[in-house]
RNA sequence: GCCCCCGUAGCUCAGGGGAUAGAGCACCGCCCUCCGGAGGCGGGAGCGCAGGUUCGAAUCCUGCCGGGGGCACCA
């Protein structure tokens, strides 16, 4: 039995009490059932009469001692308990709790998969690097947690769309053409350029393609530089970021919107919604309409548009493809952004609360020994996505930045990453993974296969806990899709392979020695591919493979 | 000054109102081995401070203290 039918279950009981004017409530649409720590608490426990006993008027210890005398007769429920303040403490048949493996077995892959944010329509921005430099490791965590809630979306039911947005308009891109203009003839680089050494390695590779481009006049040879820059540029980006297993569906160039007339369209559109006026030469949004702290400027005295300008109009862009919500995602030095979004999405028209979403991820540091190497694109002494994955790989990088929340600023120290050890809690859950798929190949080369499955024979406690482990995956990528969440899952699944570990040391697959095989042993192994299946499928979620063999 | 995030074990962090607050690392001592150099068991210590809301607060609210980040006609 899952959690979701054990809900319905107890639903069942506190309504049939309900009926029957043993006490009155209005009944949620689920029971919230909780895996207790304490194994003593049962396999599930609700705080469901906690909940009604207010509404009911009525002590919250007389609620459950209702609903649980009617949920003892329940099918599948072998023990009810009231504890505490009043949970319900339920314990399962071992045959009911068993079912799950089955369940899971014969769902496949597809287990985990929820329907929570079916016909959701997201537009998930992340990463969106500019294309003047490397991808630092600020912007690796969001590529990580990026493409991993992108997966974890999906799962939930919602139609997602990765965005990768290209900032290839405006100053930093003409600074950065002069900067490769000055390393190909190996002048200086200006003060306010970029100087990292890329910058030359970019330079070269462009002359060795266009020879002639020095001979031209400088305008001319800018220019070369500037759309070859950016091409080599782009392309390297998505070269690593596809090395460490980020997809993106759309590239969005900043440029095309100007070229296209989107971002005169959009001024034009927030002209007529009546926040925009003039100061000083400039043309000003009055976001201070929504909530921002300061009006902002769209069109500077000079004429340059700024990238607000074009931010207005990329959100404009992406409301008109038909997205219920713009999810960005930004780094905490960026979080005054977020004022001036909704200012955007406001002035449109719509509804900043309902259409866009700004998650603020704190941002990351990286110590070698004592020493923190700073995250600076300009200066040149940074750290690359490229470099970070060489010195972990992909796997231990994704589940290092993934499996801390946002929230938390991340101090990563080089060291440590760097030691190819079992430290790692990534190896720990890949090697669960690992061992389950040894067990199951040991298992059929003495002939235990999936094809007797008797799970009133799943009784250890052991069992128990591994089970209801294993159920409670669809919830975990329910509340990581809706919370934004996707560390969520990485606990889970150090959780799932604890459990498993500790069941697999306790309950033998195969039998020892010469004693016979029975049917405990054959269910066992459903038990074991069940929990196969679930540990890659996590893993899945998170960009993290999932070795047969380590 | 204003805005955002954080403050939980020696360290790194989980804990979206519920029972005795958890895990990993580190330290000490055991055990196992169907695969395995990646396993298991046991041991101590903690919610920054003060109020409030609630039957119940690490969790929600307010104030303070401490740390990080941001407040341009840069991105």
């Amino acid at each position: 039995m899952t959690p979701a039918e054990l809900s319905a279950v107890v639903l069942a009981a506190a309504r049939a009490c309900v009926e029957a004017g043993e006490f009155a409530a209005e009944l949620p649409a689920e029971a919230a059932l909780e895996r207790p720590k304490n194994p003593e608490h049962g396999d599930f426990a609700t705080n469901l009469a906690l909940r009604l006993a207010k509404g009911a008027g009525r002590p919250a210890r007389e609620i459950a001692e209702a609903i649980a005398n009617r949920l003892r007769t329940s099918e599948g429920v072998a023990r009810v308990d009231v504890a505490g303040p009043g949970f319900l403490n339920i314990t399962l048949a071992a045959d009911a709790l068993g079912e799950i493996a089955r369940t899971i077995v014969q769902t496949g892959s597809s287990f985990g998969r929820v329907a929570d944010l079916a016909g959701l329509r997201i537009n998930l921005e992340f990463v969106s690097a500019n294309p003047t430099g490397p991808v630092h490791l600020g912007h690796t965590r969001w590529a990580a947690l990026g493409d991993s809630l992108h997966r974890i979306l999906e799962a939930a039911g919602a139609d997602v769309v990765a965005e990768h947005y290209i900032n290839d308009f405006g100053s930093q891109m003409t600074k950065f053409a002069a900067s490769l203009y000055a390393a190909a003839r190996e002048q200086p680089i200006p003060e306010d350029g970029y100087h990292g050494d890329y910058v030359a390695d970019v330079a070269k590779q462009i002359v060795a393609e266009r020879p002639d481009v020095l001979d031209a006049p400088a305008d001319a040879a800018l220019a070369v530089f500037a759309a070859e820059g950016e091409r080599l540029m782009v392309h390297g980006l998505r070269e690593s970021l596809a090395r460490f297993g980020v997809e993106f569906d759309v590239w969005r160039s900043e440029r095309s919107l100007h070229e296209s007339g989107e971002v005169a369209a959009a001024l034009a559109r927030l002209r007529e919604q009546g926040h925009v006026f003039e100061e000083g030469g400039a043309v000003w949004l009055r976001t201070t309409d929504f909530g921002d702290d300061k009006d902002r400027v769209l069109v500077r005295s000079g004429g340059e548009l700024t990238y607000f300008a074009s931010d207005a109009a990329y959100y404009l862009d992406k409301r008109s493809r038909g997205f219920d919500k713009c999810v960005y995602m930004l780094g905490a030095d960026h979080h005054g952004y977020v004022g001036r979004l909704k200012a955007i999405v406001a002035c449109a028209g719509d509804d900043p609360t309902q259409t866009i979403e700004v998650l603020i991820g704190q941002l990351v540091k990286l110590m070698r020994g004592d020493e923190e190497l700073r995250l600076s694109k300009r200066a040149g002494t940074i750290v690359t996505l490229d470099e970070f994955v060489e010195l972990v790989g992909v796997d231990a990088g994704r589940y290092s930045l993934a499996r801390w929340s946002a929230d938390t600023p991340l101090t990563l120290d080089i060291a440590e990453i760097t030691k190819r050890s079992n430290d790692n809690p990534v190896y720990y859950v890949q090697y669960a993974h690992a061992r389950t798929c040894n067990a199951k190949r040991n298992a059929a080369d003495v002939g235990i296969g999936l094809d007797v499955f008797v799970p009133e024979l799943l009784t250890s406690p052991f069992e128990a806990t591994l089970l209801t482990a294993l159920s409670e995956f669809p919830r975990v990528v329910a509340t990581a899709a809706e919370l934004r969440a996707p560390h969520r899952v990485a606990r889970y699944l150090e959780d799932l392979a604890s459990a498993y570990h500790r069941w697999y040391d306790e309950c033998r697959i195969i039998p020892k020695g010469d004693e016979p095989i029975t049917d405990v042993n054959r269910t066992r192994a459903w038990v074991n591919d069940a929990t196969r299946i679930v540990l890659a499928g996590g893993l899945d979620l998170l960009g993290v493979s999932a070795p047969e063999r380590m």
